[in-house]
Formats: structure tokens, sequence, C-alpha cells
DNA sequence: TCTGGGGTCCTAGGACCC
DNA sequence: TCTGGGGTCCTAGGACCC
């Protein structure tokens, strides 16, 4: 088993497109431009934390010379599906784990592994222009830290696989470790393990699993037996269809109309929907939610669950249904700052056809899939329904200030070489 | 005085990940 | 002034059924 990662790879992404980032602190924002996300190496070393609120640090980060970039997801969308299909060629099974990382089977000889390993590194530094890292164990979790390891000690070169030590090493690497920095092991579950003086992940590994699991469950117990080697999650190749899809964004400046309400309902309901078509599901459950700033006194949410009469991936049907949820919840005197839908519970969108002599509005203009044909041939900019329609750069859209371009997915977007 | 027991389905929410 | 977004899995507890 083997991982492989982009290191600090939204950064990695901007510099392939703008190599006088190369060698500097760059950071990467959320959307809204409201905190870090992604960090340079040498902004690390600038003891710049994930998750920084960006309007809190930027004036003493600029000032350190650190360079900030908006979130371009669509840049990097497309050089992580390149970089998927690269590592197809050295495996016959992957699973695309993030954006970033997927888990690929390499079989030979623990020297042969880690000479592919090598070679694959070399191939995306090449082909793609991202720098990876390699980390190789008998299970999930172990490989993620062989990869963490990969990237702390230099002699590794980016490949890193445990193979290579002794069982005494193995502890000696494993007691180093923080059992809150183990895969899977997150902040409220570390604090209760170090309660009960389980410190590092060789603490955890040779912890009594029948006690963790009564204490922390099933999912912590496989950790555990991960840890000694155990293979307790396999590659999930076929990661098939989500089975749940949400659209939810922050405003840049709140809303506190039901007015803006509708407006912002009407086009999260619209890509929530798209996204439905696109996999060819529909969705018998949705649920939707208003919130105020978690930040200031008084947060509130408002979250409202409905569920269909019939499957359905219409978003007509689910505007008018989110609105006639959500809109009464609204306060006027709250400012909202944050709206969200998401859809559960999916069938596959062929499997109702019989169920339609049951619609209760037989005569209903199914909008989803005349949408989809325009856009496709037309594009995204030429057909656009009811308030969430084209109209763009509302007061509540998302501040992006510092986007670079789609340099691989849009013509206009190319990059321009220079000769000199 | 004294009110069963076993099971399924569904949903909300916690915890975690990148 | 200003703090992201999209997922997964598991569990507890309520509703409901016989």
């Amino acid at each position: 088993m083997a991982i492989v990662d982009a290191n600090n790879f939204y950064v990695s992404c901007e510099r392939i497109f703008n190599p006088k980032l190369e060698g500097k602190p760059v950071v990467v924002l959320s959307n809204n431009d409201g905190c870090v996300i992604a960090r340079s190496q040498e902004a690390k070393a600038l003891k710049i934390d994930m998750a920084a609120p960006w309007h809190s640090i930027s004036a003493e980060a600029t000032a350190h010379g650190v360079i900030a970039r908006s979130s371009n997801y669509e840049l990097y969308g497309d050089l992580s599906a390149r970089t998927v299909e690269l590592l197809g060629r050295y495996t016959s099974s992957q699973e695309v784990y993030s954006i970033d990382e997927s888990f690929i089977r390499l079989t030979g000889t623990p020297g042969e592994v880690t000479a592919t390993a090598r070679e694959i590194r070399t191939a995306v530094k090449k082909l793609i222009g991202l720098p990876v890292s390699v980390g190789i164990a008998t299970s999930k979790t172990l490989a993620k830290l062989a990869n963490r390891g990969s990237k702390t000690a230099p002699a590794l070169a980016g490949v890193c696989n445990l193979a290579a030590y002794s069982p005494e090493q193995l502890t000696t690497i494993l007691t180093s470790i923080e059992v809150g920095q183990v895969w899977g092991i997150g902040a409220r579950t570390a604090q209760k393990l170090i309660g009960m003086g389980i410190y590092s992940a060789a603490d955890l590994r040779d912890a009594d699993a029948v006690r963790v699991r009564s204490r922390f469950g099933v999912v912590q117990e496989r950790v555990l037996q991960e840890l000694r080697g155990l293979d307790c999650l396999p590659l999930e190749e076929l990661r098939a269809d989500k089975e749940q899809i949400q659209f939810s964004r922050s405003f840049s400046i709140p809303i506190s109309t039901v007015h803006e309400l509708r407006e912002v309902l009407s086009v999260y309901t619209q890509r929530a929907a798209a996204r439905l078509r696109e996999q060819g599901s529909l969705a018998r459950l949705m649920r939707c939610y208003a919130s105020t700033s978690p930040f200031k006194e008084d947060h509130v949410t408002h979250a409202v669950s409905l569920a269909f009469p019939n499957p359905t991936d219409d978003p007509v049907e689910m505007y008018r249904a989110a609105i006639a949820a959500l809109g009464p919840q609204l306060q006027s005197h709250r400012k909202y700052v944050r709206v969200g839908v998401s859809l559960h519970d999916f069938s596959p969108s062929d499997s109702h056809a019989a169920l339609d002599i049951f619609d209760t509005d037989p005569a209903a203009f199914k909008a989803g899939a005349v949408l989809d044909a325009i856009t496709a041939k037309y594009g995204a900019d030429t057909l656009g329904l009811g308030l969430g329609g084209l109209r763009t750069n509302r007061a509540w859209t998302m501040r992006r200030d510092m986007v670079s371009p789609r340099a691989t997915t849009h013509w206009s977007e190319l990059a321009t070489v220079h000769a000199r």
C-alpha cells in the first residue's frame, strides 16, 4: 500500500504557472479570502498557521514578504485529474482519496516498490510540475505516517518505505509521533487518549484493543489495528456516486431579507441539483440552513429538513420547497453570513420512471434537463433560472481579490511565455 | 402499587478527514 | 469591516411495528 500526495498542493499549483512564486513564502486563501488553507515551506517557517484568518495576519505577513493567492479550484481540480491519470499508469488499483492524494497498490520486493515510487516522483514532477511524496507500508494508516516521514527527513528524498526498518526502529519511529498526529485521531479523541496515558502512536498500537473499542468505538479500534500493520481499510477503487451533495457558501456581506434569501436559494438549489443530475441521481431528502456568524454573539442557525413526495432532481421544485420551509424562519434583525443546501437519500434517476403516474403535477416542466442541454452547448452564461439567473456580482457573492488565471481550462487565460 | 420485548427504520449530530 | 467548503462513517435515540 502506498500513498502519493502532492506537497503543499495548492501552492505548488500556483507555482507551476507563476515561477516567480518559487522560493518565496506563499499562502492560498479559502473562499472569500477568509483564512489560510495552504502554505509553502517558507510560509510554514514564518509560523503562519493553517486556518489563520487572513484579515488578522495579512499586515504582518505581507511585511515579511508573504504572497497570498485566492483559491482557484478550477486550476487545482484540473491538475489533480492529470496527476490521477498519470499515477494510474503505475498501478492496477488506485483510490483517489482527496484532491491531492491517491492510495495505490504497488507490488514487488521492498526494493522494487521503493524504486517505482522514485520513478513516480520524477514523472509527476517532469510531466505535470508537481512535487509529490510517497509513503509505503502494509496499512493505510502506517502509509500515511510514512508519508509524513518522507517530508520531514530530507535524506529520504520524498519516499519512505516502512518495510526498510526493523521492528525496533519502527517502535522508535512510532514513539516519536504524538497520538494526535495519527490519521483518524482528531483533537477530541487525542485529548481523551492522553488522559488514559496514551501519548504516542506506539502507545496506541500497544494499547488494549478491547478497551479502546469499548471507549471509542470501532473506528478507533481499526486505527489501532492498522498501527499494528493489519490492513483494515481496503482500497476503495470505485468510490461510486456521492451519498450526499451540498452547496454552501459564506457571504462577504451579510443578508437579512427574505428577498435576498430567495436569490441565494435559487442559485444554491440550481448548483446542487446540477451536481445531482451530473451523477444521475434523484434525491428524496433536502436540508437547508441559514446561519449568522459563529464568531459573533447570538450565533444562530435555522435549519430545515424536508422530504420530497417523489425523489427529484428538479431545481424548481427544490427551490420552492426550500424557500417555503426556510423563508418563515428568517428574522429580519439578524445578519446571516452563510446559507447551505444539501441533498440526501439518493436513487438512480432511471429507476423512478414507473412512478410518474403518481406525480402530483403531471404537467410539471422538467427544467433541469433543459438547462443542462442548453448550457452544455452554449456555455454556462447563456441561460439562468429565476432569481438565481444570470446577474452576477451581487453584494453577497464571494470575494476573490487575488485569483490566478485558470491556465489549463480556459483558452483566454493561457499562460504567456516571453522569450529573451 | 405493579402496563413486554424485540426489532427496523429514520434522523440528527458527533467526530474526523482534506 | 474581515474567520472555507465538501465529504464520510458511526451512534444514539425516537417512532413505529407486531
